[in-house]
DNA sequence: CACAATACTTAATAAAGTTACGAAAGGGGA
DNA sequence: TCCCCTTTCGTAACTTTATTAAGTATTGTG
């Protein structure tokens, strides 16, 4: 069937939870058949599962006594793991086995210190393998800091964790696990994670703040695309008179301010000590309020975040990691500099708020999309799943089949 | 036939400016009937025109001998003006007839002084309108500065004109043409006009700096949209230590920095003196070079343009305005300082280059997209299920098949 | 004037979607 | 229990759109 809509189907499904056919097909707009035949075809590949359990009478509360055939519900399929998801992260690196109808919150099965260099890695990464059940996956999802060339599957620069730019991260994952790599760059996977718990919203901004600082862009529903390999990098947006050298390379980026160690490094500055503990600076932080260095850091960071809510047209501000850890007058305060930077907030009203990192959910979308309903066939190493005829995407306006239906 | 391909032929020949079908057909990768059929269509409804004279030998020069039967070559219909543009500017309003197949250079045929109400300006229109060729035009394409509901036909917000948004442009114009109303925000018709005049340019963020600031974005060749009409609003982006109020209302928008006034406001008060008109600055500013006043007025800029780069991922800035007046050393300035903030040109290279504004080919691409090739997706329930559109249950899709107002 | 090369058209075919209709699977009332 | 109602789901026939293949038209070249 067409790719389009096998993808919307399974994106609806996704967002839906369990539904039958015939809700899918009301909720897409598209007929029964073809619901149902691209529901068919999924239940074949082993990508949706039937569940016949009695529907927990809780799940439709205000329904009254349901009329007709009762539909066979469908789901994403829950009980054999497909993926094989890992998290890149600067200081340590987690691993889990997920299924497609991912579990809600992240919950890592394994976890090690991320090391210095990819041979150690590697080495950590074959030892947990061997401990995994011996399945074959469909694909291992990696999310990275950084800036990722998610084609070519490439690290291009990552400011926290530059080892990672040496050496071709997917072979490395390749020798362990034999099977197609996608890397994810970590903010985007939060903001995927973040849409499959809230699928109503279609419009938002993901910043997240930890050891560095990113963005991630979600408009109409879709994730913010771009044939350039960086995308909301919003960390290393330089802020006038800060003079602190960055991972990157440039001095005076935003990241040096309010990433957990710029923040640490900025408390130390004021009160004339020693960089305390991250729990520390918190508790102290609860006394004393946003103290005057802090107020700077969170206006720059306003600035930055306005600038990209009035560029990109958003309303919506969705903010994750270590800010929400800070007392609420931290976050306070930053809402009401984002307010009052915002055009929007001119004539309408500007939403923010915190919530938790769901980065498997995230990873789960993104394989997916990219290995399960591909919109091309981009990904050689694809195997095991949906045969999808050959197209190119963006053949350099040369051999561009814009044509939407038909080929096989 | 189906839209998309309907728009993708359309505007390739926009882009090509004269094309044979199997030129088209190959460029855009569809097979030669379907471009033929397309193309028939299009030659019926009047926005193509066959043209049979000898093709210009320079015009392709490096061609060698043509065998073969010569194509019927094809373009955009220049013989019959078919819409009205109207430029709606702080200071003045332009107005001209236009061809589909536009001609490149602005070349207004009427104008104004823009007045303070909606009734004189009115009135002047009328009597413009009254001496222009008594013909039924498609459209009227008006181009705005402000924020735009573009679907709605309203405008919402604009800070320098702001007798525009209590009264309804579109029902102003309509009482003088009797025809279909397209608002287009300023810079969005800049950046579509940049692209009919430089088709390889897939990717930019164009900025126009004149009695305001504004942005747009084009993304794959795709002048970047959002359900909220909000979008390129560089202008009012906060200038930390900046304190000067500004026509939206709030203070130390980056706007009120570097808008024709502002420019000659930090002029007058680096130098003590009034305010001089914008040649004399040019020519002092030509002797004195970038003194500190402007050097930090265009470190702002720079901050909030490489902010923008860095969110959306783009390494091309197209310069547009009044920056493009002052001496080489002020964009020479201004470029250095945006590659400094830019992450991209840490591993890459970003361009900056400055251009003439070319608004009637921007305008005449908008009323093609709107008016003579809708989508017709333009509905708050954009889901997103392209290719062969299940059409929806609510039956508001009436102007399927509008196309064109038939005349003729 | 045949022949090669290119442009355009027509006809048959394929893919993906649609409507239409009928069988399956319950619930509720006689 | 039987019958009717409602809804789900599958199958068949039709529609739209684009493709491939084959045929016709129009030029330059030997």
């Amino acid at each position: 069937m067409g790719r389009l809509n096998r993808r919307a189907l399974l994106t609806r499904l996704q967002h839906l939870g369990v539904a039958s056919r015939a809700d899918l097909a009301k909720s897409l707009g598209m007929s029964q058949p073809t619901a149902g035949k691209i529901a068919e075809e999924l239940l074949e590949l082993g990508v949706l599962e039937e569940i016949d359990g009695a529907e927990p009478a809780s799940a439709s509360p205000r329904r009254r006594v349901k009329l007709g055939r009762p539909g066979r519900l469908l789901r994403l399929n829950r009980t054999v793991p497909r993926f094989v998801a890992l998290q890149l992260g600067v200081s340590e690196t987690c691993i889990s086995t997920l299924c497609l109808g991912v579990s809600f919150s992240d919950n890592w099965q394994h976890r090690f210190k991320t090391p210095d260099s990819a041979e150690l890695w590697t080495h950590r990464l074959q030892a947990i393998a061997s401990r995994l059940p011996p399945a074959s996956y469909w694909g291992v999802l990696v999310s990275v800091p950084g800036i990722v060339d998610d084609l070519a599957g490439r690290v291009l620069f990552s400011p926290n964790l530059h080892w990672t730019e040496k050496v071709d991260v997917c072979r490395l994952v390749q020798e362990v696990w034999a099977a197609p790599v996608v890397l994810v760059q970590e903010e985007r996977a939060l903001a995927l994670g973040y849409q499959h718990l809230h699928p109503q919203a279609r419009d938002f901004l993901l910043v997240d703040f930890g050891e560095g600082v990113g963005a991630s862009l979600v408009v109409s529903g879709q994730l913010y695309d771009n044939l350039l390999p960086i995308c909301g990098e919003l960390g290393h947006v330089p802020v006038l008179g800060n003079e602190r050298p960055c991972g990157c390379g440039a001095r005076g980026c935003l990241e040096t301010l309010v990433s957990t160690r710029g923040l640490l490094q900025s408390f130390a500055a004021a009160h004339g000590g020693l960089a305390p503990t991250w729990e520390i600076m918190i508790e102290k932080l609860a006394i004393r309020g946003v103290e005057p260095w802090l107020a700077t850091t969170l206006d720059a960071t306003s600035v930055v975040i306005a600038g990209a809510l009035n560029v990109l047209g958003v309303r919506t501000v969705v903010v994750t990691g270590s800010l929400s850890d800070l007392p609420t007058a931290v976050m306070d305060h930053l809402s009401s500099a984002i307010r009052k930077g915002s055009i929007y907030a001119r004539f309408g009203q500007i939403d923010i708020e915190t919530a938790p990192r769901h980065r498997t959910a995230g990873l789960v979308a993104a394989g997916i999309d990219r290995l399960v309903v591909p919109m091309s066939n981009r990904d050689p190493a694809a195997r095991g799943v949906p045969p999808s005829p050959a197209r190119d995407r963006h053949p350099d306006h040369s051999r561009a089949k814009l044509s939407v239906p038909t080929n096989s």
